[in-house]
DNA sequence: TCAATTATTAAACGATTATTAAAACGTCGT
DNA sequence: ACGACGTTTTAATAATCGTTTAATAATTGA
């Protein structure tokens, strides 16, 4: 289970739109991961601002990152996104699946 | 499928330590919820300072209030809950579960 | 109605955050 | 080595957020 810092960490980085967005682009994209040029193209995001949310989203632990060239990819860390899931409805209606009655998730 | 915005302000209201406590103390709890003194007191945390979380949490449709005579008991939103996990999860890896391998949940 | 209990509101402070512009850093092709 | 390209850092500004204290509302029982 993951430690509530860093889960608050997480939450943290993903409550603000320009992340949010950049994350959904990366979790869609898979682990091949996209360019930081090419999110900042996609989302009409300056360079400087780009970076800047790209550490915080890093050092929540949300994205990694690999240098190839004059490029840096940006790809999501799907391990730490079901972490964070899984701490929120963990133990949920007290374990009473009944309750809840939501749909399993795939991914 | 949920709003951008209000995902953001999902998130930014779980985004803090009391808040993530009191959210998951009431997500564990189910349906019935529990009333605002019993919480505060279960996590140390002064009334005033209660209801301002509690504010927070409610504008962001993550919990719901009902009154029982002096009491106010609160209690999870579990479909804004899932909503906002399945806003993150959308289109996983373009759609190919193989790609993430992560085990499917319950609630 | 009075006093006690439960919860919310309002004002104030310090701390954190997002954005922009400018400068700096690494990498590549010539 | 040089210039161009992609990305990151720095500094500065405005805006937002969490906590505390004190005051206010609403409900209950004597």
């Amino acid at each position: 289970m993951m430690e509530p810092t860093q889960v608050v960490k997480a939450l943290a980085a993903l409550a603000q739109p320009t992340r949010l967005a950049i994350y959904r682009l990366l979790v869609a994209t898979g682990p091949e991961g996209l360019a930081a040029g090419q999110i900042a193209e996609t989302l009409k995001v300056s360079p400087a601002n780009m970076s800047f949310h790209f550490k915080t989203l890093s050092h929540a632990g949300l994205v990694e990152s690999r240098q190839d060239g004059r490029f840096v990819y940006y790809a999501a860390n799907f391990t730490v996104m079901n972490g964070m899931v899984d701490y929120l409805t963990e133990n949920c209606c007290g374990g009473n699946d009944a309750v809840c009655k939501t749909p399993t998730r795939k991914c």
